[in-house]
Order: C-alpha cells, then structure tokens, then sequence
DNA sequence: CCGAATTATCTTAGTGCTGAGATTGTGGAG
DNA sequence: CTCCACAATCTCAGCACTAAGATAATTCGG
C-alpha cells in the first residue's frame, strides 16, 4: 500500500512489530500496575472499578462496564466482591429500577485517597522510558490507533460483545 | 519533575493519560487479533506458539514462553492443546534430556501458510489508524516504554516469576 | 564419582473472567 | 390498559490461564 516495489510487504512487516511493541510495552506496564494493586488485594481490574467511581463518583453498572471494558458478568462479578469487602456499594437507582448504582462507601473512598498516589507514582515510574514530550507524543498516537481500531470493530457500538447470530452451517 | 509550579503534577496526569490510552489502543487492537484467530478455533496464545515456531522453526518450550509471556505451566498446557489437534509436536532435545522442542507438524505449517497472510492484513487494517510514519514514531516510542518498564521490574532476567523466598514471619 | 544447587518441564488446584441465557423493568404502539 | 421490543443487570457453566510445588536431568565444586 505504500511503495508495493520496495519490500514485498514492508506495511505488513511495520503492522506486526508495531502490534508486537504494543503488546509487549503493555505487558511490561500491566505487570507493574498488577503488582502494585496486588500488594491491596486487588486485581487490575477490581481497581479500575474504585478508580472510575473514586474520579468520577457514583456511576451506573453500565457506566463502569463501558469504562473498564468487561463483560455484563464481569462487572456484576467485580462489584459483588468489591461490596463484600466493604469497598463499594450498590444504590438503587430511583429513575430506573432495572439499574443500579455502585458507589465507594466510606472505607473505601478511604483506602482509595491512601492508595491512588502511590498507584500514580507506581506508572510515572514504569512509564518513566519516555521524558515529557515523547509522552504525549506516545499519548497522541495511542489515542488515534485505538479509536481508528475500536471504530473498525463496531460501526454500531455494541455494550457487551454480540455478533450477528448468523444462520451459517448449523 | 518538569514544571513543579506548572501544575500540582502534570507528571501523574500525563503518566495515567498514557496508561489509559495504551490500555485502550491495546485492548482494541487485541480484539481485532482475537477475532481473526478466533475463525481458526485458535486462542492468541496458542496463535503466539504457532506463530513463533513458524517464523523461528523448532524452539525450547522454554524459549516460546519467553516469546509469548505465558508462565510455565501455559506453555505446556497450550503445546498440549495444539499437539491433540495435530498442529504442532514435542521432540526431545538430544543435548538436555530435560528440555524438548516444539515444531510445527506438516499440518500446522500448511495451516499457517493459509492463515498468516489473512493475520497479517487484518492486523495492517487494525493498525492503520497511523500512517506509515507515525508508525514508525510509534514502534519507536513503544519500543523505548516497554525495554525501560520490564527492565525496572527485572533487574536479573528471572523466566517464570520467581521471588526472593523472604523468609518473614514463617 | 557424589551431592547440592540449578534448570526445564509437568502437575494440580484454583481463579478471574467470558458468553449465553434468564430475569426484571421500561416505554411506546395500539 | 395490554403487549412487545428493547435494555440493565444477574446467573451460571465453562475455560484459558496462573501459581506453587513436584519431577527429572544437568552442572559443578570437591
């Protein structure tokens, strides 16, 4: 698609290790984030839970979903444990009864003011391979390849994951 | 450790900023993979093996483990999976009776000549939210993000996930 | 050659999450 | 009001993978 006489397939080469350092970089930065929030019996994903609802206060399940990229079961899973710990909580929501709330209860709005700042310091540390204006350079272009390859796959935006339930040879 | 009197910490929002955006960017590129690989009945990790002993020919197990970032028992469970469905087989390793290769058989390699090309464009589409230059810029960026952030957090190469036995309160 | 430390792989139990379907509720058409 | 398509959440079975320890083989000091 770019100088077809060059290479057989330059483009397709550059895709692949592009694909591959991104895959790698966030790898090696998930790794810190996991070991951070490990160390508060979290996993990644139940902190990205607190951390919507810390910055952004009480949001609908569905809201949170969408933020953290999980599953319709994933998010109930993660609150429900979130809540037996006393971290979060669910409210009804008066406008709707189908949904709900999750909401940090005092405890854990408190574990969040204690914890956030060390988690901020954990990624300024792991993210420290870039100065300042190779980040947002990094930051510009992660922005523009993820929405160009979220736009690609759901011309609709589609919540949980469905497909077309194609007919095919069953 | 910029500007201090910029902003309270310019640092930590541009640090989350850029977690947030190569956590997106990798998620929605992931999808993409996950789709394609899915056509094939494959897992990404069991597509990584496969990928690696096609481009690599035979490797330890242990030197795909370290390819694809899987823990040691991932990799016996995945070169298990692809050897019941033919597509790849074990051989001993005639220097170290403890270790064996993994090689694709005649079938994964056929599979792969078929299934590659169609990865490699999908892959190019997903990407091509950046054009070739910006690319490049990106891989370079990556690169330099993911060598820092897993030299941080394995200052001596340990494969599985080894740590030091601290014998603390036992 | 012996034994301890190390290394490569395998085993087993457990876990966090997905995907599909069930449940409950909403809002508009008739 | 009744019905129905649609939406938000929940339920539950299943699965890909991890973590820790077991097993088996190598290396190396003595």
């Amino acid at each position: 698609m770019d100088r077809p006489d060059d290479r057989p397939d330059a483009a397709a080469d550059r895709a692949l290790k592009l694909w591959v350092v991104l895959s790698r970089a966030h790898a090696a930065v998930a790794e810190h984030v996991r070991a951070d929030v490990a160390r508060h019996d979290l996993t990644p994903a139940e902190f990205g839970v607190i951390e919507a609802l810390y910055h952004k206060g009480p949001l609908l399940l569905g809201e949170v979903q969408r933020k953290i990229l999980v599953s319709s079961g994933g998010i109930t899973y993660l609150v429900d444990r979130l809540a037996e710990r006393g971290l979060v909580e669910r409210r009804p929501c008066p406008e709707d009864r189908r949904a709900s709330y999750a909401a940090l209860t005092d405890a854990g709005e408190a574990l969040m003011r204690r914890i956030f700042p060390e988690h901020a310091r954990c990624l300024e540390r792991a993210l420290s391979g870039l100065d300042a204006a190779d980040q947002q350079e990094a930051i510009r272009l992660l922005r523009a390849l993820g929405r160009h390859a979220a736009e690609l796959r759901t011309p609709g935006a589609p919540r949980d994951r469905q497909r077309k339930p194609e007919g095919g040879a069953a």
